[in-house]
DNA sequence: TAGATTGTTAATCGATTAACAATC
DNA sequence: TAGATTGTTAATCGATTAACAATC
């Protein structure tokens, strides 16, 4: 009876992009459900079961085609649309990810950056550096939808509604505060879709490490399949 | 029937725990489960049965002390201990967690970087960049357990089996590359433990939340409550 | 055809939530 | 005591897995 396309398929059906496509590079035609099972860890049947929500289907002995597949999960994706992204915050982190290369592979295009920082501003870099103040402009004549926000702590309730009102609605979160999007902040400005936000909170993740490592060495841990 | 600490639990304790430090330095010497049910978006309930997973109790009345949560949590969590991290693979965003002051607030303490690039070493920096050939060693006599990875994808894998053989299990992963722990890797070498992996894909985290918004924006997104 | 794979339904599993007796 | 909160059991929920008829 479960019929939605929710989240967690959705972002599985990304990684079955993924896969596809390296599939095809690698001279693949066709590809079963247990083929995209092995590649990530899933059942073949939740492979199945996930393209059947979407509407796709294969041939009952044949498989499925890559490419009709690589088509229809763009397609669904909106793989096809514009993938440009800014970042929010030029500090270290800020930095690196604008001089990211791997982005490139992905279709990801870091487009621009902004920070408060006057001595950051570079408006004629390859990939220019603005001040915030003119996020919201830019965003909007650029058509703008994610950013990766990588402020400091103090900066980041405030740069983020600032990205919400810009009309941005998903953000990859790299500051220590864990950003909700509730109606309050959400419906505001001129943003009329609930925001996406993805938290990597590296701290936390390195302390959740540690918590893990120390579990299992004091026999708590039932491993993690 | 479940009365098994598992990783989800694990992952809550460590939040708790951030989230009662947090109530002590405001003054606060007691808690009820739903304030910490409020404070990380979860049921009483879940929050009472953790903590009765892990032998914890309070006061059928009074709620909780926090100090002695915190102390029972640490002690159970291992916050005690040393919380020493490398950075595998200094480049941009090595150098930036190499960097990372956040990280001190939480008692993480970044020791050491590693690269195979001759350019980047520095062993007398303050936090010194030594030859990845040196790591085995280095983490042996450290005793540390803890890595990051950010090494480019065409040294991912290598990298990782180098970390795992000098005893790290526990590794937070900025390659693009999805690292598994399989028994063939890691029972090869010194390591005698499953090695406790946390993927950051950055591509992948941005391409989901242009399908997430890509989704929404057609009506097929149900909300991530 | 015989064998293999899809597509879907029913069973299972795990985790969350509701409910409530115990009790401070 | 009466009211409030814990600790735990049973019910619910959602997602995964198993199973199998349909069919190429």
């Amino acid at each position: 009876m479960k019929n939605s396309v929710n989240k967690t398929t959705i972002l599985r059906l990304a990684k079955y992009l993924r896969v596809l496509k390296k599939l095809k590079s690698l001279g693949f035609n066709k590809v079963f459900s247990n083929n995209l099972g092995d590649a990530l860890a899933l059942t073949p049947a939740v492979v199945r079961k996930d393209f059947s929500l979407i509407g796709l289907s294969g041939n009952k002995r044949g498989g499925y085609d890559i490419d009709v597949l690589i088509e229809e999960l763009s397609q669904v994706l909106g793989k096809d649309e514009n993938h440009k992204v800014i970042v929010i915050g030029c500090g270290r982190i800020g930095n690196a990810l604008l001089n990211y290369k791997e982005f490139l592979r992905d279709d990801i295009q870091i487009v621009a950056g902004f920070d408060a920082d006057p001595a950051k501003i570079d408006e004629n870099a390859s990939i220019p550096i603005y001040h915030i103040d003119k996020m919201q402009e830019y965003a909007h004549e650029n058509n703008i939808k994610v950013a990766v926000l990588s402020v400091p702590e103090a900066a980041a309730t405030g740069a983020f509604e600032q990205a919400l009102h810009a009309g941005i609605n998903g953000i990859l979160n790299f500051t220590t505060v864990e950003l909700k999007c509730t109606n309050q902040n959400c419906r505001g400005g001129d943003c009329n879709a609930p925001c996406n936000i993805q938290n990597v909170n590296i701290g936390l993740e390195i302390e959740n490490l540690f918590y893990l490592v120390h579990m299992q060495d004091h026999g708590f841990n039932e491993g993690d399949a």
